[in-house]
DNA sequence: GAACTGATCGGGGGGATTATTT
DNA sequence: CCAAATAATCCCCCCGATCAGT
């Protein structure tokens, strides 16, 4: 159990959505928040194999995502899930990636920063890391890859990744 | 302030939420809810008629907006939702609203790019229009102004985008 | 000369390209 | 010495403040 402070009309709000006696504030907001967002696992009923992929193809549809046009915008949203999805896992990830000099990733600014003699480093929202930014797109595909590999996630789920990165092929011939 | 308690995974799911550094769990959660409900109102006001303008503050509120930071793409998101909001008054503004020499907005690129040397017209996106790009942001909000100011739209609105698209006040001294 | 309007041009970011290392 | 991998320079383009013109 984890305790979090909200403001006093919120937590209001919230109480009057009460649906049944003694009713627990996690399964209140998992309701309110389940109508958006396909939550989760509810702490109950077991997660089938495929369904905890939905943080991602989520990400990947939402707007904030597809209206995002610049590659480094849409890596650092891309990282930021990858990390919510699973803190540990991903940690572990970034602690064995790096190049021959430059370290990808890390949890302040100055490691990125005296790595490498430009690396700009770039803070990843909602998560207590940050990343190099000063490559091109090949290598923050890599970075993705990488990560995602060792995260253990799907193939598919990492080949549907490197398509949206991959530039905008001329729909034309072919 | 109130506090609530929550399981570990609703925990993380709201922190992994968080869109600016520090910020608490009260901001997370309205963001999270107000994208159903349009909540009860912010403190104070009790819903009173004005609710059509719902689909302004619903933009100016909504991730899309203010996940976007430059100015011309804000300025570009709330000129497509006056014109969706009202395509025939947004149409007689947009007709009678011009610099001395410059048109500031019309049905095709180029009428704008013959209008002035460097206009940098672009398009209004869910809108036959296109806008002029070449200003400062005194002149951008100028436009919106004359815009909201000629549909109609209430005193307190355009109060509203002025500040929004106000510099970003050094909140410091004062 | 004051106010308004236009558009040049400097700053900054993104990332392909090129230099460097392995 | 060549190829592949990696680093980081540097060009391009966007934005919009600032300055020039009306």
């Amino acid at each position: 159990m984890k305790t979090i402070e909200i403001d006093e009309e919120l937590y209001q709000y919230i109480a009057g959505q009460t649906r049944h006696i003694g009713e627990d504030a996690s399964s209140i907001l998992r309701r309110l928040l389940n109508i958006n967002l396909h939550l989760l696992s509810q702490p109950g009923k077991k997660n089938q194999p495929e369904n905890h992929y939905s943080v991602f193809t989520d990400l990947l549809t939402s707007d904030t995502f597809t209206n995002e046009k610049s590659i480094i915008n849409r890596f650092i949203l891309l990282l930021g899930t990858l990390y919510n999805y699973n803190p540990t896992h991903f940690s572990i990830a970034a602690t064995s990636l790096h190049g021959s000099k430059r370290q990808y990733l890390a949890k302040d600014k100055q490691s990125l920063e005296i790595s490498g003699k430009n690396t700009k480093p770039r803070e990843i929202i909602g998560t207590p890391y940050w990343v190099i930014s000063n490559t091109n797109t090949a290598r923050k595909v890599y970075i993705l890859e990488s990560i995602m590999s060792d995260m253990g996630l799907s193939e598919s789920l990492i080949n549907q990744v490197i398509d949206i990165f991959s530039p905008p092929t001329n729909k034309a011939n072919s």
